[in-house]
DNA sequence: AATGAATGAGTGTTCATTCAT
DNA sequence: GATGAATGAACACTCATTCAT
């Protein structure tokens, strides 16, 4: 009977923060396993193999991430309050847990491997951009070099707190981060005369 | 001073190039040594380890973009000259060579390890701001604050053109870019009233 | 007396079917187990082992095949008659079930194990030489060396269908193999005198 | 400088042994290391994998018997002296080497994998059956049917000598084995009228 | 009796590094 | 200096067996 033992949990805990810390090619097997108090062999009845925990873990974060975007997006009406929101969660999600750290390392790796199809994160900002055009409250703009701005904006940031270039929570700087995308995309959208 | 093989430079380009294509753990000493056209022996008398190979390859070019960007901002009177001037080198070196994305690859796995005496990309940058607000071209900011704004606009634009979501070359986006880095600091300096 | 699941008899058949497929080591236990539809644990209520499992299968078949050839032979008087018996009965195994393929996959391996005492289908071919010797039948011959060419005969034969060199049922060739097997014993017996 | 530390043909023997004593399953690569003195990552850089180290013994073996079968056989005349030295020659390399023990044992693994194109062993007893057929030393009979009869009769006593059946060396049970494998030859191709 | 998750020793393989030539 | 074969410590993964439920 699955009244389960919990290997899974422990397993999607343990991999996670080390794949934060390390990336996934720097940690092992054995050193997942012996995080999650599980043997090796117990790994494999779950996932199979090292890759397919990463991606999965990667991709359901990510996916999921995206699903939250777009309901908080559908919360607010003007594009200011739809990115301050996005920003805002962003934020928040940094500060609470090492699977945001993650995502960000292993972007380069696994990002590349979504479908085209799979809604992401970069789609959830890159529509907002997209839907605000259309309504007029700012300028044309290509929607994907928007997201890029809004979210290097932030993802920077964020690197720059890991590295210990900056200090304190990543949420008490939201708003302030949110205004500054805003006006990025303006600008991208409107360049300066001069 | 031997006029020498070259296999130093012969191990730097290849190993430039296989970094940049796949990662550091990605590539074998093997794999190096046969794309350099020298044996594997050799290349260990000139680094001591594949890690220092990377490191090597990681700082050398890191540093020298700083010292770039310092001597390239000393050639630009107000603020916003001097960062559409820095945006767009970064976009040419992104543009020009394999190192760049090979910097943007390995960050994560070698940034850390740069004293805090190193002067970087990010003090370049960080300089640049706290210089403007000095002179009061605008308005009181934190610098490293600033810097990360300016760099996640310009680095994760170069991301989405690797992954595909960008079309063109960076170069042609550089003054829009710098726009929507002034205007994202300005913002940054200055939260909109509302 | 439970009026069992009938757990072992799914489990000999699936057994049979993939070891003769693959051999002994190429299969796994999770495979047995699925491809009769029990769980791996239940498989461990009838065998110790997968060994003994294999071992079982082996010898109980190997001696079961002894006492049909006993008892084919005890129907026939002659030698030719009882060699064109056997060998036929081996024909209609081969055609007829993955088991007597298991038996030829598996023989290096589980031959040796058979005790001396254990009554095996070389015991049978080779008392059914030692007794048309005896009664004047063919010329002396060892016995052992005689059944070793009467099985070879028939045992490389099907080795050959196996593998594809021969096509059609072995069933049809076993007159053509019996006379063939006839002549080799009697040719060992009394070697050509040139 | 290639003047080697015969590290390949340590590993060969060593292999070769191991093999016919226990099948390619049933012995590791730690044991071949170990058996012929090199460590285990030495061995992977003349094979890729044990499979290949594996094929790549049995295959050499294999096609060089089919080359020494013929070239014996082109010195000979008649059907009889054909077949006659070849049998001679097998039980003679039994008699010399683990290596024909381990093409017995491996064959069922192996042998399916020699492409139509090569010739083999089975293929010099097959066209020696043929030609004789066209010669009219023999009634007509399908040469793939006598080439099993033929290699039955040899491998099958070398079968019994392994297991201790048959004692003394093969070589002196040569000729007795021609004279009951052509025997068997003639009667294949003209069944006792009863 | 039956289940199937868990175990852990063992497997084949890779690869950064060393060193005899 | 240069070579590339050799090393040996990992590594990801498998699977016969056990055992709590």
């Amino acid at each position: 009977m699955p009244r389960s033992t919990g290997v899974k949990d422990k397993v999607d805990e343990a991999a996670v923060g080390l794949f934060a810390a390390r990336g996934v090619d720097g940690v092992s097997i054995a050193e997942i396993a012996a995080a999650a108090g599980v043997s090796q062999g117990a790994l494999y009845r779950h996932y199979a193999s090292k890759e397919e925990l990463a991606w999965m873990l990667f991709s359901t974060a990510y996916l999921r991430t995206a699903g939250e975007l777009d309901h908080i997006r559908s919360r607010h009406r003007d594009f200011a309050g739809q990115v301050t929101a996005m920003v805002t969660h962003f934020c928040r999600l940094y500060d609470a847990a090492p699977l945001f750290r993650f995502m960000l390392i292993s972007q380069h790796d696994l990002l590349p491997r979504l479908t085209r199809e799979q809604r992401t994160t970069v789609d959830a900002v890159a529509d907002t951009v997209a839907a605000a055009v259309q309504a007029g409250e700012i300028a044309a703009v290509d929607s994907a070099a928007a997201a890029a701005v809004i979210i290097g904006i932030v993802l920077q940031t964020a690197i720059f707190h890991i590295y210990g270039k900056l200090s304190g929570g990543l949420t008490e700087r939201a708003s302030a981060l949110a205004c500054a995308a805003i006006a990025a995309v303006t600008a991208l959208a409107e360049p300066s005369p001069r």
